[in-house]
DNA sequence: CCAATATTCTGGTCTACACCAGGGATGGTG
DNA sequence: CACCATCCCTGGTGTAGACCAGAATATTGG
């Protein structure tokens, strides 16, 4: 079969934005109005934008509500496994975080965090943040802390790592953890608070935290853009 | 604004397969066709095909090239750390693996595996498979191995585990292991060997092994259907 | 000069239709 | 009974148009 149209599409638009075409994106990253860039290619709205959308399924490209279509920035190395603060390796790969926190309250414990072992009514801290990646709102983050392991928590500010707090403030030693990862499509809240379209792709990335007594520590969910991060994990001698 | 009418629909329809909706999806998990499905909601089949995108997107459902649309199975629970065989972690979740060997070659060192700090001109062995889980081909893989470390390797089968083989036949000891995951659009290639369209959402996961002294073992590569799985790391007493 | 308002531009959604190529079942043939 | 050619149904791709709501910008009034 002869290859679609809007491949042959996706392929030169690919190219164009792999050289920083000049001609092309303007210095913000922003491409050419749909309207535009149809007429240019003489092909259809509708055409076009497969062919956008599978540029934003790589990557490459993403949408902001209505204003248009912008170049992906680089994705950001994180490895979950790690407790360094967002801070620290956004800034050590050159780029400036930013840390919104949304809410603070107490609620009982999501079914999610099943897996701390608490009874359903168990009431936990419930902190709410959006971080930013260059002033690009990249994920949004729900935690959820047991109270008994970090009396007052809640009058801290959470715009710096909670762990480095958790680990200076009450000597809180994260020991065993266990992460989920999963592909997803970002659900209403979380991608109106992270600016995109219901539905547009994501990574979640969840975790549960024990320390050296097997106690429950926290659970915490992080709905991330698909294409801002790229994970790395790094493992010596195990099993 | 107004909730766009493929939103409700699309709710509608994931409801339906929650249920396991006997009047909707056939006993193979098949859905009715578009053009069916468009008439019984009173829409367009353009319109219904966002919806359909919509559960693609979240996982609950993926087409089959030209055949129709099916219910996703439950996602498969895979630990990227870990060196226990994909037919050992799949059995142990009920499910039925089968692996095929689509080739075995020797190739010079592709640019990928750089990590292994080898010269590109480095021959290395290059097996090439693709893996099933209940019959449905849920990812390929290409791996490459240092020749010196395994010489005769591509004497061998490799239906079963490379890294149970490479233990048990040449007593090599998986050191340190660097693991990359990012999403991905699957590629001509790997879209065509997995029966999905070119563009499909995939999960790309690359491995560079090393021995107890450092030395290279292998690089390998997997791309999976991003529906296919739910990734998850236990890991106690990190840094 | 600033704030409130109107306008323009952008992507988001939708209709209605058309043709194609591959997958699968059907039915005929040796 | 086994095999193969055929046909139908399916999703894949494409055109040509339309209207809407929000974002950005220009304009106007104080």
């Amino acid at each position: 079969m002869a290859e679609a149209y809007y491949m042959q599409l996706t392929r030169q638009l690919r190219e164009q934005l792999r050289y920083g075409g000049a001609t092309w994106v303007d210095e913000v990253g922003r491409l050419p109005a749909e309207r535009v860039l149809a007429e240019r290619f003489n092909t259809t709205r509708v055409t076009l934008r497969q062919a956008l959308a599978q540029l934003e399924g790589e990557g490459k490209i993403h949408r902001s509500n209505r204003r248009g279509w912008f170049v992906s920035p680089k994705r950001l190395e994180y490895d979950p496994t790690r407790d360094a603060g967002f801070n620290d390796y956004v800034t050590a790969q050159g780029r400036t975080p930013r840390t919104e926190v949304l809410g603070v309250t107490t609620a009982t414990c999501p079914a999610a965090a099943s897996a701390l072992g608490l009874d359903v009514n168990h009431p936990l801290y419930h902190i709410r943040r959006r971080r930013y990646v260059d002033e690009r709102a990249v994920l949004v983050e729900s935690l959820w802390v047991v109270p008994e392991q970090a009396p007052g928590l809640l009058q801290e500010r959470f715009d710096h790592s909670l762990w480095g707090l958790l680990r200076e403030r009450w000597q809180l030693e994260l020991s065993h953890r266990s992460i989920r990862m999963v592909s997803e499509a970002l659900q209403q809240d979380d991608a109106s608070e992270l600016g995109v379209a219901t539905g547009t792709a994501g990574l979640n990335i969840s975790r549960t935290i024990f320390d050296t007594r097997h106690r429950p520590i926290e659970y915490d969910e992080e709905h991330w853009l698909h294409d801002a991060l790229s994970i790395r994990v790094e493992l010596s001698n195990t099993t």
